[in-house]
DNA sequence: TTCATATTGGAACAAACAGTCAATAATAGA
DNA sequence: TCTATTATTGACTGTTTGTTCCAATATGAA
């Protein structure tokens, strides 16, 4: 009865992601999108909304995925301790063009702050499911003798995800993995018997 | 043999950081500007240059100010371990307004990333500034014995300035500063002595 | 007072911006 | 094959952008 669109909705919203990921919000032009995107600006329009829609549909499906890979990660097979380590050192093992890019929520909290509710709400939903598993996580550790005995479970989780913002931050700036290893071997550290 | 300025131009410069601060480089228009900064755009060009070398001087004039406040915190008299804890605690006890805006060093990190060289040698002085007296007050908190003895000093301070970027992110994404608290507490603990 | 120079506000600039429109093209059901 | 419906294309809208030009104004030195 109609037309079938030529491009594919989802590979569209992930180049759109790497373009807004890149460059944020407000420096990204709706040219560099269609380039980007490969589609024609109706089209953009007529499948995303506007702009704004278009942000929020790619941050979503950026956090979606991202906090699906590090819960993912932290329930893995293999000791408490060992999980932690991989994912306080995953920013250090990135390479250098991932690193220069950070992560998308860090920047859209920079950019939107908590001006826009929809943003915020995208962000929210998804640390807190970062935080339980992380806090899982650190409960199973301490179980099973990996961790402190005396750990306070859920002021460790926050911290956790504190350190891994700041990790993220330090990674943009330019820190070199060296130092982002240091940074988590010393976190990871504080965690554990001595 | 000339006319003067009718505007205090320190003065001016204060709002222009303000209004960088608190919105952003790109985001930020010269109308923008001129009205915060109570001058004309004539004026703005003469004395600033353009938009980026203002954004630049306002962002130098941020750092000098917070890290020469931060490093005056530092090595005020006090046991390190209060001091400390004072560094960590600060973000907390910010009214919202302030938590709110964030640090602007750490929203030109997301927003320009390694891209602006001359946005990203303000930072890197700066941040070496803070490292070293981070550096200095935790080794006398172990000489003193506030600190574990065994504390890897380089480590902890990077560790800590990373965690300090954390909670500024964390504070601009909206946490209660009974979060924000519990974050710094852990954080101190995990430094002292147990 | 007069000259030379700075500052100022407003008008003007081209370029870039987000978003729209209308004509054309493609498809599936009748 | 026709028709209804959607997709694509590219030109176009009005607005906003950063920046500059210009004439008017103010000022200190001669």
């Amino acid at each position: 009865m109609t037309r079938r669109k030529e491009f594919d909705r989802e590979q569209a919203l992930d180049a759109a992601r790497d373009v807004f990921w890149a460059q944020g919000y407000e420096p990204t032009s709706i040219e560099d999108l269609v380039r980007a995107m490969g589609i024609g600006r109706q089209s953009l329009y007529d499948t995303f909304g506007d702009k704004h829609a278009l942000y929020l549909e790619a941050l979503r499906r950026y956090t979606t995925n991202s906090v699906a890979e590090l819960i993912a990660l932290l329930r893995r097979e293999g000791s408490p301790k060992e999980t932690l380590a991989l994912v306080l050192l995953a920013e250090a093992a990135l390479p250098p063009e991932a690193r220069a890019m950070g992560c998308m929520g860090v920047n859209s909290i920079c950019e939107f702050g908590q001006g826009d509710s929809e943003v915020a709400s995208v962000r929210a939903a998804n640390g807190a499911l970062v935080e339980r598993a992380l806090t899982e996580l650190l409960t199973e550790g301490v179980a099973c003798g990996d961790l402190r005995a005396d750990l306070d479970v859920r002021a460790a989780a926050s911290s956790i995800q504190c350190t891994l913002g700041g990790l993220k931050v330090s990674s943009k700036a330019g820190a070199p993995p060296a130092l982002l290893r240091q940074i988590a071997s010393f976190t990871l550290d504080s965690l554990q018997a001595r």
